[in-house]
DNA sequence: CTGTCAAATGACAGTAACTCTCAAAAGATG
DNA sequence: CATCTTTTGAGAGTTACTGTCATTTGACAG
C-alpha cells in the first residue's frame, strides 16, 4: 500500500498524503527520519539552484544538512533520487485502481493524473516547478526520469497489471502503460519549460486527446 | 545527414550502412578508427558475456582491446554506450525522412521500422540480440536507454520536426514521438526478451496497431 | 530511572567511472 | 624528408557509490 507504512493504515487517509505523514501519529525516531529526509531535500535544492546540479556534491548536501555522506545515501539511494522521486507514486497508484474497472484505461489515467496534478499544483507548485526545470535542464536527470518505481511508465502498467488480475504483463499492457506514460511526461516537462505558464491541465488533456486519436492528426 | 561523413556523401550509398562504411575509400587513419571502434566493442561484448556488464571494467575492456583507458573514453562517451548506441540511427532518419510527406506519420514509422528490422536481422541477428538482452537484464542500461540521441523518441522527433519544417518542435510532436518510441521499444524488448523466440516484425505490427487504436481496447 | 535490544549514524577504506592535461607517436601533406 | 595535425597513452584527480564496524540513540520492559 504504502511504503513509509507497511502495516495496515487506517482506512481514512486524509487528502494530502504528506500532510498524512506528518500529521500520522509517530514515533519519535519516525518523525526524526521524516525530518532528515527533509532537511536533505531542502538543503540539497537549496545548493542545487545556487550552484547547478553537476557543481553540487553529495558531500556538501550532507555538510549543509549536518548529516555525514553514508547518511545520505541511506535517504537517497542515487543523487539523481533526490529529484526524481517523491511521495506521491503510490498514491497515483491506489487513485488509478479506485477507477471503476470498466472505464477505458487511457480515460483512468486522465482522470487520476489531472487529479494528482490539481493536488500537487495547491500543495507544492513552487517544488515541482523547480524539479521538472531542473529535470528539462540536467541530461543526468533527463535520462533517469524513465527510470525507477517512479516513473510514469511503471505505474500504469502496476495499475493495467493489477487491474487485469494477472501476474506477467501482456504486450498490449507494455505497449499501452510505455505510450502513456512517455506521452504524459512530455506534458509535464513542456509545462515546466514554459516555466508553469502553460496550463498544466490543458496540456494534459491536450495529450490524452492525442493518444486517443491514434496519431491521426500527424 | 550521417555522422561518420560530415561531407557530401556519394548519392548511390549501398544497402547496409555498416558495410558502406567499410567499403567507402578510407584514409588510413579512418580505416584504424573504425577497426579500433570494432575492436573495443567485440572484446567489451566478449567480456560482458562472460563476466556480466557490472563485473566487467573499462579497464578490462581496454586491455584485451589493447588500448588505453583514455582511448575507450575517446570512442565511447560512457561505458553505457558499448551497448546503447550503433550505426544505425543516422538511417532510421533518413528512411524517415524518405517516406511520403502526405503519409500518416505513425504509418512511416512502422514502414521505416520494419524495413530496418528486416535489414538488422539479416545483417546482425545475433548482435542485436546480445545487445537488446542486456538491455533488459541490466537495470543501469535499461535506464539509459530512453537518452541520448541515439533513442527512438529522439529520431522521431527530429523526423516529425524537420518534416513540418520547423525549428522547434510542437507539443503534439512532442508526445507523438516519445509515445511511438516508447512503444516500439516496448515491442524490441519483449522479442529479446523471449530470446528472438517470437517474430518481431509480428510485434511491431501489433504495436502500431495498438498505438493507431487510440488504446480503445484497454 | 535503569538495563537491554534494535535501529540509526558516522568514520573510514575501497572501487570504478569518468575528466583533464601533457607529452609522445603516427598518419597526412607538400 | 620536414612539418603539421590527429591520435594515443600515461598519470593524476574528482566523485558517486559500496561495505564494514564501532558508536550513538531511541524503544521498551522491569
Amino acid at each position: 500500500m504504502n511504503s513509509k507504512q507497511p502495516t495496515a493504515a487506517p482506512p481514512d487517509a486524509p487528502a494530502n498524503p504528506v500532510q498524512a505523514l506528518l500529521e500520522a501519529p509517530l514515533s519519535l525516531r519516525e518523525r526524526k527520519k521524516l525530518k532528515t529526509r527533509q532537511t536533505i531535500r531542502r538543503e540539497a535544492y537549496r545548493l542545487i539552484t545556487e550552484q547547478g546540479y553537476e557543481n553540487t556534491t553529495v558531500e556538501q548536501i550532507a555538510a549543509a544538512a549536518e548529516v555525514s555522506p553514508s547518511t545520505f545515501f541511506r535517504y537517497f539511494a542515487t543523487k539523481e533520487d533526490l529529484v526524481l522521486t517523491d511521495e506521491y507514486d503510490p498514491v497515483v497508484l491506489d487513485t488509478l485502481l479506485a477507477r471503476p474497472a470498466d472505464e477505458p484505461f487511457l480515460q483512468s489515467c486522465r482522470e487520476s493524473m489531472i487529479g494528482l496534478i490539481r493536488d500537487l499544483l495547491q500543495h507544492e507548485r513552487q517544488e515541482l516547478l523547480i524539479r521538472m526545470r531542473l529535470v528539462t535542464e540536467v541530461p543526468a536527470l533527463r535520462a533517469g526520469l524513465s527510470r525507477s518505481s517512479s516513473s510514469p511508465q511503471e505505474l500504469y502498467l502496476a495499475a493495467l497489471t493489477r487491474r487485469a488480475g494477472v501476474e506477467e504483463p501482456t504486450l498490449d499492457m507494455r505497449i499501452t502503460a510505455a505510450a502513456i506514460g512517455a506521452a504524459t511526461t512530455e506534458a509535464v516537462l513542456q509545462w515546466a519549460e514554459s516555466d508553469g505558464v502553460e496550463d498544466i491541465v490543458t496540456l494534459v488533456d491536450h495529450t490524452f486527446a492525442v493518444l486517443a486519436s491514434g496519431f491521426a492528426g500527424v
